[in-house]
DNA sequence: CCATTATGTCAGCAGTATTGACATATTTCG
DNA sequence: CGAAATATGTCAATACTGCTGACATAATGG
């Protein structure tokens, strides 16, 4: 690790001496907001998945494939950043406990096209209600201009290689299934 | 990153037929941005620490107690949520390794007190400032106000009954160590 | 002295991730 | 056609991080 002199220069630019590292000061808030903000947005899904034996990596996958029907397995290790170990395990128990089915890709029938049944739907739409209850509480207390300030942060927070993927992806779900108001149980 | 056209889509809402359980739309595009800003968020610490024997636990601890030097394990065992198990052992290896201290307190001697060694705080800096660095260029393209709205949007993420707790040792940690700034998990 | 508190530790288990190797079916291309 | 590439599945071993339960040590406090 580096011997550098941490020389903290908060927003005033004060020019830095000769050989002297500027380190800017750390967004302590931020981070720590960051990480308390997201621990408890999926500690209220955690609760119902714990009660069917699932867990988090469930939860991902079931998201996911509600969201893009019929997607492949290759997506699903690309968006998910897993190995198809991983994947192959939770991903069996969902079809194994009837959440999610596969079906042989029309051109291709080496893939695995993936799709929620009813009762995965009905599962993620309810752990999508938790997390969107979560949410809207914080939302209904900003404006729509200050909604779109929070789009834009998180958005910016991506890698910067994979955001118009991860973007264009969210896009695309919303057109495809742009509105369901599902009784979740 | 100005190019991001994210769909708003305000929350369309279908008068409820009778009996029919009304769902407000989920917000799918705030859900996967949180998770994929989270994802890479946590990312480029991730690297560092692995080269170092680290994951992301060593990474929590090591962060909590360059904020707040001279923590109680019980603190924080508090604040991670975790239980004394959990702490030991990744606690342990950033002793054995340098990271971190402990010193008998100075009225109750059953009490362990946390701080980092130079070699520990140099480490919660150096990870501190690759999550900076994301946040910073984000807010960047964003003004103060806007910052206080991402800032507001988090705080109000985090369960009710932590929430006070959590700002009051954000601000506490802030009046502490007013130049430091280090990089939570 | 005794109950409580603060902490540490051992043993075992679960969930989620990894790498490496290998198998099977299918498509694609020379 | 036959070989290479692709999509997926699976077995085995390992790592990290969380959990519960049980027990130990030391210090505080009434």
């Amino acid at each position: 690790m580096a011997d550098i002199s941490l020389t903290t220069r908060p927003d005033t630019h004060v020019p830095a001496a000769r050989g002297e590292q500027i380190v800017p000061a750390p967004c302590w808030d931020l981070i720590e907001l960051l990480f308390f903000a997201y621990r408890d947005f999926v500690g209220d899904p955690d609760e119902v998945l714990a009660k069917l034996g699932f867990g988090r990596a469930h939860h991902r996958v079931l998201h996911f494939v509600n969201r893009n029907p019929g997607m492949k397995v290759a997506d699903l290790l690309d968006v998910l950043k897993i190995t198809k170990q991983s994947l192959g395990r939770v991903l069996k128990q969902l079809i194994d406990d009837g959440y999610v089915v596969q079906r042989e890709g029309d051109h291709d029938r080496r893939q695995r096209l993936l799709y929620v049944t009813p009762a995965g739907e009905s599962l993620a739409m309810q752990l999508a209600g938790l997390q969107t209850a979560r949410i809207s509480r914080v939302l209904g207390e900003l404006g729509s201009a200050e909604r779109e300030t929070v789009r834009r942060f998180l958005a910016g927070m991506i890698d910067a290689e994979d955001r118009e993927r991860v973007l264009r992806m969210i896009a695309r779900a919303d057109r495809a299934r742009p509105r369901r108001r599902d009784g979740a149980p």
